[in-house]
DNA sequence: AATCCGGGGTG
DNA sequence: CACCCAGGATT
């Protein structure tokens, strides 16, 4: 039998009954998968849902706010996906009048859409013949060919790549890609696949040599670097309101487009004495009438590739005014919970009680 | 080809 | 705690 023959059957026994998966609308289709890239299903779930609740269509969300966009992909992680989601949106608005793009070619010009993405659109919304390689269909792969070169070079995936051009099912290429990911997922995981019961053991050519903890061969990626940062918690009061300074994160580091409150960053974490005596601190808070009323514990922040320490420094001032050295603004407390923040600012926010 | 961009899960 | 996961954009 056909490794296709084998999958389909596997994978309508076996599938998940996931949302996406009862629509051929392509802007649904398009939203669940840029969602799920380097998300797992159990952690994306919601989000998809909530986007599609708000945005029913591909110009609700054109015609959306990018901070209400990026407040409901708060938490989700890689914010850069909000961005191009969000100018994507604007595109297929104004070039395509809403009719969705439909050829690989049209969908991997648009921001945020890459190989994976466009076959799997293509496919999954159009019925056309291009195999996805998501990391599911990296490693399912590798072992059942026993691939050694490493999926995340080129040339493992141009192998991969070959060989997927061969097996996929030209009359279902949606289903075949859909079932192998699922495959993936729910039964050759990366640790402990589930090869006692696998209905491929006998092709797997992994399993055969009793190497599949070897599969797949990967590039080892980089250690996290460590950095230190020094939050101005700046709070005025004012008629019995409250506001605190919040900054919009802008440029090439993290949580671009996300708010947080002005920053020190540095080598490490200085006693206050000596951070009050750096230029930095002059420069953002010197000319301010001010005390420091409390500075937190420190905070642990642990991304992909940083590792960041963080401690927040609470400054009341009894002026109402404006940092002169710093792109801040005035937010009432009352309304923080409409910006959209980073994980760490909304940790310590709750843990002071002001969300 | 190498590096950066989050957050959560697993053992 | 250490380690795993892995698409797209940028350099």
């Amino acid at each position: 039998m056909e490794i296709s023959t084998v999958l389909f059957n596997w994978y309508d026994y076996n599938k998940r009954d996931l949302p996406w998966r009862q629509t051929r609308d392509p802007y649904k289709i398009w939203l669940s998968e840029i969602i799920f890239q380097q998300t797992r299903i159990n952690q994306g779930l919601e989000y998809y849902q909530k986007f599609v609740e708000n945005f029913p269509s591909v110009h609700d969300l054109a015609n959306a706010d990018i901070d209400s966009v990026l407040k409901l992909w708060q938490g989700l992680g890689y914010y850069s996906r909000a961005g191009n989601l969000h100018a994507a949106a604007k595109d297929i608005a104004a070039t395509y009048k809403g009719t969705f793009p439909s050829t690989y070619n049209q969908l991997i010009k648009l921001p945020g859409i890459g190989p994976y993405t466009a076959a799997a659109i293509s496919s999954l919304a159009f019925n056309l013949v291009h195999p996805v390689m998501d990391g599911n269909v990296l490693r399912v792969v590798s072992r059942w060919f026993a691939i050694d070169d490493p999926v995340n070079s080129s040339k493992g995936k141009k192998k991969i790549e070959q060989i997927l051009s061969e097996l996929i099912d030209t009359n279902e290429p949606g289903k075949f890609n859909q079932a192998i990911m699922e495959f993936g997922a729910l039964f050759c995981k990366p640790q402990k696949p589930a090869c006692h019961d696998c209905v491929f053991s006998k092709i797997c050519m992994a399993f055969q040599q009793n190497r599949v903890v070897n599969f797949p061969v990967k590039l080892r990626n980089l250690k996290p670097k460590t950095r230190y940062f020094n939050y101005l918690v700046i709070l005025n009061s004012i008629d019995n309101q409250t506001v605190v300074y919040l900054q919009k994160r802008n440029g090439k580091d993290i949580w671009k487009g996300l708010y947080d409150f002005p920053v020190i960053e540095t080598a490490g974490h200085p006693d206050m004495d000596m951070l009050m005596k750096g230029q930095e601190w002059d420069r953002m808070a010197g000319k301010m009438n001010m005390n420091v009323s409390s500075v937190s514990k420190i905070y642990r922040h642990q991304l992909t590739h940083q590792k960041i320490f963080t401690r927040f420094i609470e400054i009341t001032s009894p002026d109402k005014f404006q940092p002169e050295n710093i792109p801040a603004i005035p937010v009432d407390i009352d309304d923080l919970q409409s910006y959209p923040i980073p994980r760490l600012i909304d940790k310590y926010l709750h843990d002071r009680g002001m969300l």
